[in-house]
DNA sequence: GGCTACATGTAAGCGGTTACATGATTTA
DNA sequence: TAAATCATGTAACCGCTTACATGTAGCC
């Protein structure tokens, strides 16, 4: 795939940054859609730059520490854009271990499986909580052109799918408690 | 996290097969939840056995070829009870392209926009009709107590979640077109 | 006889995490 | 002045995919 590559595309295409920045941004504002550590940045943007798609300049912080300020060049804008208009093959969610749990769940009496149905809701419901928070933030939809519209919408997606899995959770529950 | 390992012990408990069935069963029955090759599968069978966890015995298929028949163990059983036990914390789904793409795709015209949600709101129905077409086979809701009770709640699980995506999808769509 | 499915392995490489390693700057 | 944060890198390892490699069994 090379993902990570596109990801720190986008990040650049918005403002010009470190790495440090980056891995910043991965931990915050990206977390619900991709994540990479310092560790994968770093060499990333090395390639990158011999790549030719970003560029550097060194900023001096305080007497002698060095920043290596990246911004994104035009062939990485170009390269940016054809990877945007190019439409991915959406493979839903392939791993997922809870789900594995339950699916051979019938080893565990039926208290133990409602049990770590009620584990499960109580985690997705919080979260939710959380992303709720996020999506009142915004006191309006954003105007369509802006960075902030493509926000909201995934903000969106993500309280819907939680929303989506708190329901299955509670049926589940239902299901097992109903049918004695 | 070693989750292949509970995987295979999960299939193991239902019944004794050779490495070949399993990739079938990953394939197939458990594409929804996990997936491996029978590259990584036969090493870790090899682990397995070095554990205790499984064992096998060779059976002769025709003339000469030779079956490894694998079959749990007692330890194998009880470490995969204790996994079953145990509540795995949730991680959201962390890493989803299409979403990532979106999040950047204020890059994009607002044409643009509406085609690759499009592209993705029809994967994503198509996926939908099959999984309800595997829900509807089951002419009632299993007893709790077998193991085609949880295959049922995970398909419906999945059926939710892709409902879920779907409605996004035309929301989205929607605000995007609404809103000029 | 030829094709498909059955059956079992290994090797190279990629993407990612954890840990190792170092040092400067800011803030309490 | 001590702790938290900023800042940049490398090394080892793990999980997984793709490709390499080999051979048998069953069916048409």
């Amino acid at each position: 795939m090379g993902t990570l590559k596109y990801a720190i595309l986008g990040l650049l295409s918005r403002r010009s940054m470190t790495g440090y920045d980056m891995t910043r941004e991965f931990e915050t504002t990206l977390f619900e859609l991709w994540s990479a550590k310092h560790s994968q940045i770093y060499p990333e943007l090395r390639a990158l730059t011999e790549q030719g798609l970003v560029e550097y300049k060194i900023e001096i912080a305080g007497k002698v520490l060095e920043k290596k300020l990246y911004s994104i060049t035009e062939a990485g804008k170009n390269e940016f854009a054809a990877w945007e208009k190019s439409r991915c093959t959406a493979k839903p969610q392939l791993k997922d271990e809870f789900r594995l749990q339950l699916f051979f769940a019938d080893v565990l009496s039926a208290e133990h499986r409602i049990e770590l149905l009620s584990t499960q809701r109580k985690e997705h419901e919080s979260y939710l909580k959380h992303l709720r928070g996020k999506l009142e933030a915004f006191e309006e939809i954003p105007p369509k052109g802006e960075a902030e519209f493509s926000d909201y919408l995934v903000l969106m997606g993500a309280v819907m799918r939680e929303e989506s899995a708190c329901r299955w959770l509670e049926d589940s529950i239902r299901l097992c408690r109903e049918r004695q």
